[in-house]
DNA sequence: AGCACGCCGACT
DNA sequence: GTCGGCGTGCTC
């Protein structure tokens, strides 16, 4: 019998497939993971290859240790999406490839229990009544163990195991008093039933009536035959879910085994989401839905993506990191929000689930919807060009919400006529929230910057409070009562004086959600005002605690950043005000005005849903600015024609491609002189007259974490060529030399 | 990326 | 005399 050999991808920077000798009786298909030992670790690899003959040196090839019983072969199809991802963004196949796969796949030491049955203890009344108290007030293992139990209602032996070691004797200690009972259910890869939907007890599918335009999106995308990309333009508020739900429903009554990935920006702050899927394909057939997303605790996930790997779940509802789920029927893709900056992963492999989502569909000849209220200008422009299908809602799916008003409040004016303002509030701003407090109704209060303020400076010499790792400014957290680096998390007591001249007038500057949030306590007396943002929901599950308090009415006034924006329907807020907007109108980033109008138009779209009439107020010193005229006009598609004529005479995205090299180094000068030479043999390559390479700058924020960057900018009209430099260079990078470390990204985002 | 080897400064 | 700093080189 002739040797066999396997090609395997290794979670590697090397680019390169591995050789490994397979002794095996039965060799492995390509998509099999395998155990290879490689230098002086085991690791697991994927095989993409099996071959006859291999051109490594026979001594220095290793034998396959085991192949991976418990994940059945991967698809050529997925090998292909990880091909092509890892392709397009120039990394190793297997840094793509195996960090999508769950946890407990890429451990060969727990290989044999995703085959096991599980042991599940479930909790009975009697524990229930009895279990926290029963316990020693000291036994904080077992208390935490009871807490877990107590959330969850039922608990794996091999969860609980992580909790405690031995609370699995615990459990059944438990047990023999009658506190929990013990099943055993299926193995993690094989059935363990994906939570089939909550909403069992759904009651009756009354399902909306559609608008016409509703109507023909769905119609659109049911009737869709191979690859069909659709861009659903649809206000807030105008049912783009309804159209989700609908088309799935059709494409899933269709075929029995299809599947279906929709994709959210952030599954925790879209419950609602969520919730409307579960409820409504629950009371259609009991279709089995699962959810992927960072949130999820270990096990969890592994199960939810054996269930998509296995067929068992038909819909997979997930954040950007399901794009790369195993779903070897999938049938339709969903990106919601899809202009949402979320989709773009912003370390390690740099993609963005928007665009790995056309590339599937493309492949494999299926329906896209790319849902939202402001798509992003290169899906916009996609569509323009008859690439993408636009479908349009342009009316409000409940007959008798209308959009808000917007208003302009021209804080020059203001200033101008001495009209008294509050701590950065305008009068109009604060008459308009005692009158949404007179009549019950609710207001929120957008503004993008956390903390107290984004500067603790001293009257007397200058001085600003400082971060001593980075080249940024700390920002005052009063509730903490410490300033806090945004970026590398640094913190410190607040100093009573300047540190340069010992001034005891030290001010904060600026405002952040903390410092509005005390501004209306005081200028809106009785209002009962709540603040959501990354701090206050830094608990897990607290966002969801304080935003229940605001759809129960307890709460007059929302404070909050962009988490305010997005996903939750609040019935009763009639009032929007935004403040502190204008920075992004004038910032060296080219995308900062189009992420600007997207936020604005989507925190405006939370005024008036139920029918109250909706009022947007914003603060700014340019109320002329075409953004807010655009937005006062819920203009989307005026400030999209005009953006992107600009973004032509510019020379910007869409109509151009980018990638970015980015350099860190222990100085700035090192980092620079790095892609300085990255530049200089560039330019040495054939294709250099088809790319523009900027000169390397520093970035913003040029120290993070005692660390210099700073970055190289590359663009071309064709995307093809800009590829091609790219996979040419990138070896010669690796030559270079230099203490630094530096990565590439395609289609950047910030710049 | 890990994880070795390797060759120079401050410690028992 | 060693412990350990991180420079550089390799992994089928």
């Amino acid at each position: 019998m002739s040797p066999v050999f396997v090609r395997v991808a290794l979670d590697h920077p090397l680019p390169t497939l591995f050789d490994y000798r397979c002794d095996a009786t039965e060799p492995p298909q390509p998509g099999t993971l395998v155990s290879v030992p490689f230098g002086r670790r085991q690791v697991v690899g994927l095989v993409c290859e099996v071959t006859a003959h291999s051109d490594v040196p026979a001594d220095k090839l290793r034998a396959v240790d085991a192949i991976c019983e418990a994940c059945p072969p991967l698809s050529d199809e997925w090998l292909a999406l990880a091909a092509f991802a890892a392709d397009y963004y120039q990394r190793g196949l297997g840094e793509v490839a195996l960090p999508a796969l769950p946890q407990a796949l890429r451990d060969p030491s727990r290989w044999a229990r995703l085959l096991a049955p599980q042991e599940r203890y479930s909790l009975l009344p009697a524990g229930r009544a009895a279990l926290p108290d029963a316990l020693p007030a000291r036994a904080s293992a077992l208390r935490r163990l009871a807490q877990a139990l107590i959330e969850a209602d039922a608990l794996l032996a091999a969860d609980a195991r992580v909790i405690h070691p031995k609370a699995v004797a615990t459990l059944d200690a438990w047990q023999a008093e009658g506190w929990v009972a013990l099943e055993v259910t299926e193995a993690a890869a094989l059935g363990a039933a994906p939570s089939v939907c909550d909403g069992a007890q759904a009651v009756s599918p009354t399902l909306p009536t559609l608008t016409d335009e509703q109507a023909a999106a769905v119609e659109a995308i049911r009737d869709a035959d191979g690859f069909a990309p659709f861009l659903l333009h649809g206000v807030t508020g105008s049912g783009k879910t309804e159209v989700y739900l609908r088309a799935l429903a059709a494409i899933l009554a269709a075929r029995p085994d299809a599947q279906a990935l929709v994709l959210v920006p952030e599954i925790n702050l879209t419950p609602q989401f969520e919730a409307a899927f579960r409820a409504r394909f629950a009371a259609l057939n009991g279709t089995s839905i699962v959810t992927l997303h960072s949130g999820l605790a270990e096990g969890e996930r592994a199960r939810n993506w054996f269930a998509a790997h296995s067929g068992r779940a038909r819909i997979v509802l997930g954040t950007r990191l399901a794009i790369l789920a195993s779903l070897p029927k999938l049938a339709i893709i969903v990106v919601d929000e899809e202009h949402d900056p979320a989709y773009k992963q912003q370390e390690g492999l740099r993609y963005s689930a928007r665009d790995l989502a056309i590339w599937r569909a493309k492949q494999l000849g299926l329906p896209v919807v790319l849902g939202s209220a402001t798509p992003s200008l290169e899906s916009w422009w996609q569509a323009d060009q008859g690439r993408y299908t636009r479908l349009t809602l342009s009316r409000r799916a409940v007959a008798e919400a209308v959009l808000p008003t917007v208003k302009l409040i021209d804080l020059e004016e203001e200033r101008r006529r001495g009209r008294a303002s509050v701590e950065g509030l305008s009068g109009p701003l604060i008459a308009a929230l005692k009158t949404r407090l007179e009549k019950g109704e609710q207001s929120l209060v957008f503004l993008n910057r956390r903390g107290y303020a984004p500067q603790l400076a001293c009257d007397a010499c200058g001085w600003v409070a400082g971060c001593p790792r980075c080249s940024a400014y700390v920002v005052l957290h009063k509730p903490e009562r410490a300033l806090r680096c945004h970026h590398c998390g640094w913190e410190a007591r607040i100093p009573r004086s300047c540190p340069d001249c010992g001034n005891v007038d030290i001010a904060p500057l600026g405002r952040g959600t903390q410092r509005v949030e005390e501004t209306l306590a005081t200028a809106v007396p009785g209002a009962r005002v709540l603040r959501i943002d990354a701090d206050s929901t830094r608990r897990k599950g607290s966002a969801q605690a304080l935003f229940s308090d605001v759809h129960a009415g307890d709460v007059d006034i929302l404070v909050g950043t962009q988490m305010i924006a997005k996903g939750h329907d609040f019935q009763r807020v009639s009032l929007v005000g935004v403040l502190n907007a204008d920075t992004a109108l004038f910032s060296h980033d080219f995308r900062a005005s189009e992420r600007l109008f997207a936020q604005l138009m989507q925190v405006s779209g939370r005024a008036g849903r139920a029918g109250l009439p909706g009022e947007v107020l914003v603060q700014t010193r340019y109320p002329r600015h075409a953004l807010y005229h655009a937005l006062a006009r819920h203009d989307y598609v005026g400030f999209a024609n005009s953006t992107l004529a600009e973004r032509r005479d510019a020379h910007l995205p869409p109509f151009v491609y980018q990638a970015l090299l980015r350099a860190e180094g222990r100085t700035l000068e090192a980092a620079l002189a790095f892609l300085q030479q990255a530049a200089a043999a560039l330019a040495e390559m054939p294709s250099a007259g088809r790319v523009t390479v900027y000169d390397a700058v520093p970035l913003t924020i040029v120290k993070v974490m005692h660390v210099h960057r700073a970055q190289l900018l590359i663009e071309s009209a064709s995307r093809g060529a800009l590829q091609a430099t790219l996979r040419a260079w990138q070896p010669i990078l690796r030559t270079l030399k230099g203490v630094l470390r530096w990565n590439l990204e395609v289609d950047p985002l910030d710049i």
